[in-house]
DNA sequence: GAACGGACAGCAAGGGGTTGCCATCAGGTT
DNA sequence: AACCTGATGGCAACCCCTTGCTGTCCGTTC
């Protein structure tokens, strides 16, 4: 007993196939009453659209991908869920795709699926500018933790972020601060980079750029190593993950957090909470993120026409004190 | 300029769309020199297969589900991983699903799916038996974290770890041992129980079981607080999040883990390493849990007919001591 | 040299819906 | 009574690709 179609339905009610379908896509151009009677057929008969068909002819699949440049990152976690849950409540699927830092992965893999998505949420995405134009010319993209004029984009507000991380350290009186740079065509990377430095300059802080590295814990020990030899008395890591990282080696080589070095990180991932000493971590909401970058797909894929806007939307973030962070030595 | 499709690139070659096709989809029942002047046209003009037109006819779309019963657990994100990793490398597409705790989101969700995917994977089903076998009656299902005859599964080998636990406790001097239970409809959760309980049994230790809790950070609050008035010595959370949680509310009742109470946790997430003190727990290869489920997945999908056998495999596990666990007070 | 068989390409019928266009009909106008 | 209108339902083409069947061509076989 094969699925019914539109054609068992419409035979089941005595109407035609184009009257179901009408039924079901625009139910205001069908009689209340028929409607009715179709509606209680098709459930009779466990009736289900096939979105396959219906993708075929519309274009429209009820499909958004999301791709993350590291699934491994606990905090996509936030952003992947955030992103579930308002795809699903509009009877979206979510499509997962893990870039493994590679753009070409990523860029494979988004070609592979143009054929079979509405749209795209790139997370962190590590492709040129030029890639995402293109892509956008192919499907409604909204990127996430980074930003492109002429594309949607929901990001923290990192400016402010970092001012606030800055104006931490200032405060507790470092002079020096050593930012642990993430990879090397990480938006988010440059982005901090750039706000940091201007804060410390604002704040009369000297600030230094090590790396890039890739931002994952077991890359924290040689982080730790070269801003120690820096002679850093204040480290901003690029993510909770290096951060996390670069504590367990300071810890290895006994150098106390925070009574010589003062660590931050950024994300306030699960484990920054957990982490001795609490590690002191520029947050956000980040399931806000995956929701909104999809609200703002979804909007985009919509039937009316693109109005051409492209939201470039800015999240609060929060600076999460722990005690990773003290008086500069 | 939309996509190029058959039409296109037949005309362009000189030929009939269905040599095209086959060109394609069976390359060896159409002439070599043939094919490959019909390919050098194709990729002339970037001509890719519609997926969908091709999953209407064929049936078979390149694609599985993978639902698990609650996105936000950091467990998952080893699994989904493996499974991501796995698929891509067959060039499957990976749809995910959470089904929030709920049997009911869970099945509705998979139902929603059944027409677009060639089958599923399901993490920690909280779905009853018959609903499970009916699914697996529409699609190939493999479940993991849980067994069900004749379905095939992917589990940690879970008796045998807790016997790990019991004989760890137990050599550590602890005559009593409290479970904290999760979910009612967690087949785990059972599963568990029943081991420790065998194993408590065998080495002499009295085994209680408290609950059930949902398995997270915010629930250990109150299974801690019960665990103490149990008098606990020892316990045993249902997972690390929520032994996290417990450890956190004994650290807020000052009660020392784990010189007053030793508490293990099951999954070994990144934050069992960072939490103070390190939490002992149960660990195992979850990414390799989530590729071998693909695998199966993927087999039972193929070409070929299903053969009839569904494998019910079981993956080690390993019982990581950290300072969670001491000897008895 | 006729009969035969294999290799290859094309025709056309789907697969499950959607939708532009037309036919019908009831109700309202003048 | 003739005419118009809007609401409703049906016909059939179409979306893009797959595949069973047919026809052609050419080399074999007896």
């Amino acid at each position: 007993m094969p699925r019914p179609t539109i054609y068992d339905v419409a035979a089941a009610a005595g109407v035609a196939t184009s009257t179901v379908s009408r039924a079901f896509s625009s139910p205001n151009r069908v009689n209340a009453r028929t409607r009715e009677h179709i509606f209680a057929v098709a459930a009779d008969l466990g009736y289900r659209p096939n979105p396959h068909a219906r993708a075929l002819l519309s274009g429209r699949h009820h499909t958004v991908a999301m791709v993350v440049s590291d699934i491994t990152n606990p905090h996509y976690f936030e952003l992947i869920r955030g992103a579930e849950l308002r795809a699903k409540a509009s009877e979206y699927t979510l499509v997962l795709v893990n870039a493994e830092e590679s753009p070409r992965v990523e860029y494979d893999q988004i070609q592979r699926l143009v054929p079979s998505v509405d749209g795209f949420v790139l997370g962190a995405s590590r492709l040129p500018d030029e890639n995402l134009v293109q892509i956008a010319g192919q499907r409604p993209v909204v990127l996430m933790s980074r930003e492109l004029p002429g594309l949607p984009s929901v990001v923290l507000e990192h400016t402010q972020g970092c001012h606030q991380i800055v104006e931490h350290l200032a405060s507790l009186g470092h002079r020096h601060l050593i930012y642990l740079a993430g990879p090397r065509n990480s938006w988010m990377a440059a982005t901090r980079w750039s706000a940091l430095r201007t804060a410390a300059e604002e704040l009369g802080l000297r600030a230094e750029r090590i790396g890039p590295f890739t931002p994952k814990a077991s890359h924290g020990a040689a982080a730790a190593d070269s801003a120690i030899r820096a002679g850093a008395t204040a480290i901003v890591a690029h993510n909770d993950l290096l951060a996390i990282g670069v504590m367990r080696r300071l810890k290895q080589r006994s150098v106390q957090v925070p009574q010589e070095v003062s660590v931050v990180g950024f994300d306030n991932i699960f484990a920054a909470d957990l982490c001795t000493p609490g590690l002191t971590t520029l947050g956000g909401a980040h399931a806000d993120v995956g929701r909104v970058a999809i609200e703002i797909l979804l909007q985009a894929t919509g039937p009316q026409q693109p109005t051409g806007t492209s939201p470039q939307v800015a999240l609060p973030t929060e600076l999460v004190m722990r005690e990773s962070t003290g008086p500069c030595a």
